[in-house]
DNA sequence: GCTGAAATGTTGTTTAAACAACATTTCTAA
DNA sequence: TTAGAAATGTTGTTTAAACAACATTTCAGC
């Protein structure tokens, strides 16, 4: 079965299984949720759910990562170009994030964090490369300068995102606004040079 | 295509077409409703449509009396026997029933009425016929005694209906409550005698 | 450790949904 | 009135979902 991903079918079973599982994720551990529960609670043959996933665990993967996608379209400015205040708003975004999502996942939370983080980090390097290249579209694009880009976004990612969970994980002791006057200006400060 | 009514994909899809038909009935005129707007918002085949109803009418009538079915489930103790407060309960129901249908498909109210009615009233005789049914359990079964059933919950499902719909229709001028006093007393001489 | 039950994957077959293409009817506006 | 656009039905083919049956792994309780 070749599933072709634009097949109204398609599309529709894996909103179920995602629907499904979000709706699992609130009540139950992950490492006690069942194929069959989510299938069942999906009304879809378990048989369907391997021909689109080898297991739990690429659901979740498919399931953050389209989430997380939608959470941070919503609320980035599809004009925004590099510069602090996307940065800025990019960093209260991910302490939002990890606000709602220990909240909403209460049961898994921890044992979920080492299996999604690296899938989070990935999708905000690709959108601050973004931002990256839309900040240098006139000039002459050479592979060097595009490697340059790559190293920023790889580092802000991480350092963003590690940021923001460590905030929350410690329980939140200041405002994310004052995280935000603490952390921003290290951040810029050292890029600051490189793509002025 | 022996379409057997318990496979889940025949069950889903009816429901995405009923869920879409209902939607698109708060916006548009009966009239102005088309398969293929209904088949877009459902995200099924329009084929498929054609597979499961022969137009939008038969859909039309599967979506009333489900959906009046389960208003009728909702609001009726499954306990309950004939008697005058079974049938005073259903009057309300009946009244509320068309003040709702009539403020949720403003658009359609009046062209819809004619087409509806008799599968409503089917359900409601239905529903009546059981009552009776079930409080004359014990004694023993002649088809008589069936045939004076079916009788009466023609003529109750009737007069009901016409009673809620009249009231609705009129502009409300009296409240729920004075029109069944009023009528309650009358229907329930009628058939009191017989079902003693 | 051993046993049986539950969960996990896998496979072949059947069935319903998607799709494209077509003829027919109904509307609409020039 | 008439041309063409839109909506309605219909059909044959392709594809994905359902299903049942099976082997394999995991795990709890004895």
């Amino acid at each position: 079965m070749t599933t072709k991903k634009n097949d109204p079918r398609v599309m529709r079973t894996r909103q179920l299984l995602q629907d499904s599982f979000t709706s699992l994720i609130r009540e139950k551990d992950f490492k006690d949720i069942t194929v069959r529960d989510i299938t069942e609670k999906a009304t879809v043959n378990r048989a369907t759910f391997y021909a689109h996933f080898a297991d739990k665990y690429e659901l979740l993967d498919f399931t953050i990562t389209n989430t997380f996608r939608d959470y941070l379209r919503q609320r980035l400015n599809c004009h925004d170009v590099f510069n602090q205040e996307s940065i800025t708003n990019i960093l209260l975004i991910m302490c939002d994030y990890h606000k709602d999502l220990s909240s909403r996942c209460q049961r898994s939370y921890q044992s979920l964090r080492p299996i999604i983080e690296s899938k989070i980090i990935e999708e905000l390097q690709n959108v601050i490369f973004h931002l990256l290249l839309k900040g240098n579209k006139n000039t002459s694009f050479l592979d060097d300068d595009r490697e340059l880009l790559k190293t920023i976004s790889t580092l802000l990612s991480w350092s963003i995102y590690g940021a923001a969970y460590t905030w929350n994980n410690d329980g939140r002791k200041i405002s994310a606004e004052e995280l935000i006057s603490k952390t921003i200006p290290i951040i810029m400060n050292g890029v600051g040079k490189l793509i002025s």
